[in-house]
DNA sequence: CAGCTTTGTGTAAGCGCTTACACTCGCATG
DNA sequence: CATGCGAGTGTAAGCGCTTACACAAAGCTG
């Protein structure tokens, strides 16, 4: 029995409850709510007032079965707690929240976790509009199978090719640590950089060692390839590879970390030891990190909020491109083609842990 | 007029498609892919074979239409990009992740943004089917709101009344703080909390306070009001309020900074005075953040990633529990009365940011 | 062995939207 | 003034699932 129960859930309107009250079809108010054309100015705003009133929105799931659509980001991330991670993420929920897309966050810790989420078994295009890789390196095949699948694609830190991207210069990178060392009267460096040991990451300790390198090379200088020094990423490891460069027979002078994360355990390994940090080894990091004030450490700045920020952005721009698409059957021009490719900007930041040589 | 399209996307196997192939109706069908009873062991193990090799899984925006569960958790969050939030997040992302939960994160930067997420909208009900909130006050009438619409609550730094929450004992953070103080000899203490123009914030300020006075009290100590020192939450602000300590007629001896990233910002303005922290001024943190062992910093530490992980069970079993009890509907005893409040445990760690006075 | 459960399966009615197609006007066209 | 057309609206067929209900077959009971 029971025909009146207390504890029903209250009873959301739906567009039929919106219609009827409205005195239209639903077919008007689907089409008033959503703005689109062919709807008589009064009519939108007479429909609008009603579902207003009524507190009517469009269930999100009836919607996504029927047009599509599913109004969803989905950030792809290797460590979220970590300090680049969530900077990024942050900045790219900000505008996808303004742009009315909800975003959803999976995690991949390796890279069978990523072949899981582009596999077909997860319905991937029937659970988000667009993927917002970071710093994961997405193969040919597998961006190929994400826009058959209708899924729009941005990469952050890496490119993919036909894909918009947002990324620094690596080599730069290197080339900017290396002149500001060199400048300081150094000649003897060390690197410490990310362990080689992980499947997602890319070859953006390559191309910042090899900046690096070169620059040590156009000032006539050699880098001595038995002072690169690798650890996990984070502090931990910058420790390590700190402690490991200072036991050689000449340890550096001078050394660049690929991480500010890394530099500071460098730090700590230097502090450790009674040394300090600008005045008897010189340390320059990346990232400008939130705590690279705190520690007073030199570094290769990279806004990494708002890198966040534009690859939401190129994802929301491809993906009403992809629906303009549909429509513009004549549109040949290769779409992919003039995919946006964003090399952000880095600078330089002079702290106190790099200094002139035979400063003591 | 192509009847034949290349660029076709690839047509997903539906249930109907596993349907026929197995020989089945497509109910049987959807019932072995989700193991319900009531379906012979045989049956459910050819369709799911089938199921395999068609590359068939449910459309998550059909079953979410037809069954209203979403599979989803949504973790409302006020600053994604700090390292307590996105230490949470990662925690709870892991567990929600291997239960077979989206896991939405939506940022609230004010009291406004969490009312229009939880306004009726939103649709929360249709978007999610658990909340978990992190360091965000929620309001009786809200959480009454939540639960109305059958979406499940767990809170983390925060109690719910009547909802399962996971927290630590913030008296005794502040207990824990005096006490180490005292036993270092100090007798006049500082303290740096959070400002509480934060409406999102909630009285976990001044729980820390209060253990911490009380302690002093219970030695019979007195806390000088005029040398508590707030700032926003962060680096500055812990700097800007070490500041203000230092430039007291009489200086504290030891502070208490409600927070590690303030503390971090503490001892860096010591360090630009030329007063080094656990010598000349004694700082004890909270949180045990990830950096506070390069900075050396005393803390008392939380685990943080184990509060979201724990968090994101409960949530899950709450989840659950809904589902049973629209089975059981003689399970009449309150339901909500057995919320798990988790109380976490919280540790002091030595470190050289804290030293016996007057050693110097 | 009639009668009653159980167990396993199928049929079909939704879930709440979107959208192709049909239709009705009012108005410019020749 | 017949014709055509675009703007505005309605009708109804899905979208791909879940699940109430019906039903057949098989296992118990006394």
């Amino acid at each position: 029995m029971g025909t009146t129960n207390d504890t029903t859930r209250a009873k959301r309107p739906t567009i039929e409850d919106v219609a009827s009250e409205a005195g239209v079809s639903v077919a008007t108010v689907s089409r008033a709510m959503r703005a689109l054309p062919n709807v008589a100015i009064a009519t939108r705003h007479h429909v609008v007032a009603v579902a207003e009133r009524l507190g009517y929105s469009a269930d999100p799931a009836a919607s996504r079965l029927a047009a599509g659509k599913t109004w969803t980001v989905t950030m792809v991330i290797p460590n979220l707690s970590g300090w680049y991670f969530s900077t990024v993420v942050a900045g790219a929920e900000t505008v996808c929240a303004e742009a009315g897309y909800d975003v959803l966050i999976v995690g991949v810790g390796s890279q069978k976790d990523l072949s899981r989420i582009l596999s077909k078994q997860y319905h991937l295009e029937r659970r988000t509009d667009g993927l917002v890789a970071i710093d994961v390196v997405v193969t040919p095949d597998e961006a190929e199978s994400i826009t058959q699948r209708g899924v729009a694609l941005a990469s952050i830190g890496n490119r993919t090719a036909g894909h918009p991207s947002v990324q620094i210069d690596n080599e730069l990178v290197g080339r900017l640590a290396a002149d500001h060392l060199i400048g300081l009267g150094h000649e003897r460096f060390g690197v410490i950089g990310e362990q080689n040991d992980n499947p997602l990451s890319s070859d953006v300790p390559s191309l910042r060692h090899r900046g690096f390198v070169d620059e040590l090379a156009s000032h006539g200088l050699v880098f001595d390839d038995d002072l690169l020094a690798r650890g996990n990423f984070g502090v931990d490891g910058g420790q390590e590879a700190m402690a490991a460069l200072l036991n050689r027979h000449e340890p550096p002078t001078a050394v660049f970390s690929m991480s500010d994360e890394m530099a500071f355990g460098a730090v700590m390994e230097l502090n450790h030891r009674g040394l300090v940090a600008g005045r008897d080894v010189s340390i320059i990091g990346v990232d400008d990190h939130e705590f690279a004030r705190v520690v007073d450490l030199t570094t290769i700045r990279q806004s990494v909020a708002s890198h966040g920020a534009e690859a939401a952005r190129l994802l929301i721009d491809a993906m009403q491109q992809d629906e303009h698409q549909i429509i513009a059957f004549d549109a040949a021009s290769a779409v992919s083609a003039d995919a946006h490719e964003i090399v952000a900007s880095v600078e330089l930041v002079v702290r106190g842990s790099t200094g002139r040589i035979g400063l003591v």
